[in-house]
DNA sequence: GATGAATGAGAATTCATTCAT
DNA sequence: CATGAATGAATTCTCATTCAT
């Protein structure tokens, strides 16, 4: 679930039938090798950060020699990339899986439960939010060609549309959603910017009940 | 103006009485010196950006050997923090003269002003933004001492202040004032890194008119 | 045409009589596809010099993956060496077409027509002399087994001969011929030397003139 | 004699009457240091050859990090450029010095002396000419910036001058005299190829002596 | 016969920092 | 106060080659 395959898997489509097993194996193999290098990735970077980051790194803490991660990426920048992806596929997967909280599905309650989860993904995963800033800076991204650089905007653009929707749900004109649901999206992500920086502590305040007051204003002025 | 003396005001103090003309010509001349370094850092970092910025190209727009910077900073991190507490110091002047815009002097006006002032600063100068994510990083910010790390705070602090008490002359009570600041804080630097970051086209919004909006919403729900 | 058998041909002496179909067929396949490879190396050396032609490009461009090739060849230096003989087989056709240039017959037209023809040659296709001087370098050519230098040897010899045949022709004994060989040889090498390293134009003269003019000289002297 | 100062020697120039002990010495002390990398990089590459000059090796050699290297030279062609500006130096210092050969100072037995020396040169300094082909190489010579490949070309056409010249004396109008100056140059070259790569020894011809009838002719038909 | 994984060595260059002078 | 030399570690990436499968 966790791996965004990069990797064309060729043949694998024609023969949908009996998939031969021995590619299967193969291909299996290598995806798993992939996936082993992405863990040692992040692990590097969620200890170390981006400056500690290297490829050197990656690959030994992958057991690898730093040439062979180039039989599975391109450049540095891929990895990167594929880390954020992923990353961007667990926050969907956060948001999406809100819904599933029982009880009330009431639309503010629903609203509510997807800008949580939203905020809590990055709450408890701030190294998430650093690769994704890391990557989305500045006017060309880092070294990402422009269609990986589609591709995460659209995983993004997926992953919030959960929350557009229910403002909808609300009552707001299509417009009207798409303006709050990036002022979600922007108090969330200043509100943890000032959380993991600890910068919220000059001020004594809480992120989290922060947020819920954001959401509680919200709500209030749009029913 | 731009200038806060790091290191050398000691012994300036305690001789209150007869500063020995010799030492003060000398401490003059150091902090032009330091002035001077930092001026090509800031300007290195501005126009390289922080992963352009190298000891080596501040020294030589300074006009130094990269080893004489070592006689003014201990290290590169010393630098990068001096260029902060510079950048905050640029920061609170703009916030505070934010009053001197005539006309209505009204409490929601002024708590308009001096926030536009705040969001507009870093909007104009993303790369002082930049300055203060990259020091103000995870729980032992970058190589900072403790001393720097506080003093850094206390300027952050002093620039909102005058949002904070706005606040306070519109109604709210200390604690409240102390959270809605915190909000306008964090709801900025929200939009900023979406606006710098170019995620807001993802949306197609405006950052500037989102704060504005956001802005409006305060005033009306706190009046 | 252009493919000097290398490696197999071994057996298919010794069995002159029944060629078993099954190892034929095999051999044939073989040499198609070291024939293949060689093609991709020739592109990749001709499109990308010496200096970016590798291993991993010759193999990309054949289709192959890189250990492939060494099915076919044992290192690097035979697939230049192959390179090279099949690059004097296209030198020696040249030289030996050069007869079929109709018209006057006589001797001297026909060194002149032979000559101009291995000078053209080189002019023509730069990196092929490239590709001889990166072997035949130092005392001990490159990476080459004795067997190759002496073959290599023997096909440039070959090349050159229609050419010392014709100064005997013009009367010259077998001696001075061989020394005008080698000296109208060294005089083409020379110019293309300058021609294609550009120096010549320092001197705002043109190859293809000098070496006229150089034969013209020679014809007149042994006339 | 043989360093070629690429450094600017500043402020050498203003205090022409006392060169300030202190800063003479700098510049001597820097100069050997510049002369010994050079030092180590000619016996790198003329033991290893092109291929195996790295500038690892010459650091090693030269008893210095790789890193240092780049407090003298900008870049590994500035190296190689230096060392060919040197080798030119030598060759042009060869050259003149035939001159000095006493005896018959008659045209024509001074053309042959300007011309053997030259010849000699490469003859005993072989890799000095590998290197010369090395960076004098294609349309854009290696990575050598148009001033240094200027000077280069400079160094050169000057070495050659004295011949030229003297062919002028012995009657030749200036266009002739540089078109022969460029033959024999060519000549020369071409055979200083064979002779290195060993291919004359297919002709079991000697590269001098050749050398040596082609000056005999060339002055027996201009006289 | 061919693949894909992996090695291990090596490339040029950059950097913050130290230190004798 | 400032220089210039030097370090040593690091950077990403490339390459020919090997080998189990």
């Amino acid at each position: 679930m966790t791996e965004s395959a990069k990797k064309p898997p060729r043949e694998e489509i024609e023969a949908a039938a009996s998939p031969p097993p021995r590619m299967l194996r193969e291909t299996t193999l290598n995806e798993a090798r992939r996936a082993l290098i992405l863990d040692a990735a992040r692990a590097v970077f969620f200890e170390l950060g981006l400056e500690g980051t290297s490829l050197r790194e990656i690959a030994k803490r992958a057991g690898y020699t730093p040439g062979a991660i180039y039989n599975y990426f391109n450049n540095r920048e891929e990895i990167y990339a594929a880390l954020l992806s992923e990353s961007l596929e667990r926050l969907k997967e956060a948001v999406d899986n809100a819904d599933s909280d029982p009880a009330e599905p009431a639309a503010p309650a629903l609203l509510q439960a997807r800008a949580r989860a939203f905020f809590k993904f990055y709450q408890d995963n701030p190294q998430d939010m650093d690769l994704g800033f890391y990557l989305f800076n500045g006017a060309q991204p880092r070294g990402l060609t422009p269609e990986l650089n589609q591709q995460l905007n659209d995983q993004l653009r997926a992953t919030l549309l959960p929350i557009q929707e229910m403002l909808v749900s609300l009552g707001l004109a299509e417009a009207e959603a798409v303006a709050e649901t990036t002022a979600i999206f922007a108090h969330a992500v200043g509100l943890l910017m000032l959380h993991h920086t600890q910068r919220i502590r000059l001020f004594k305040q809480n992120a989290q009940e922060l947020f819920e007051q954001y959401l509680a204003f919200l709500i209030q002025r749009i029913s």
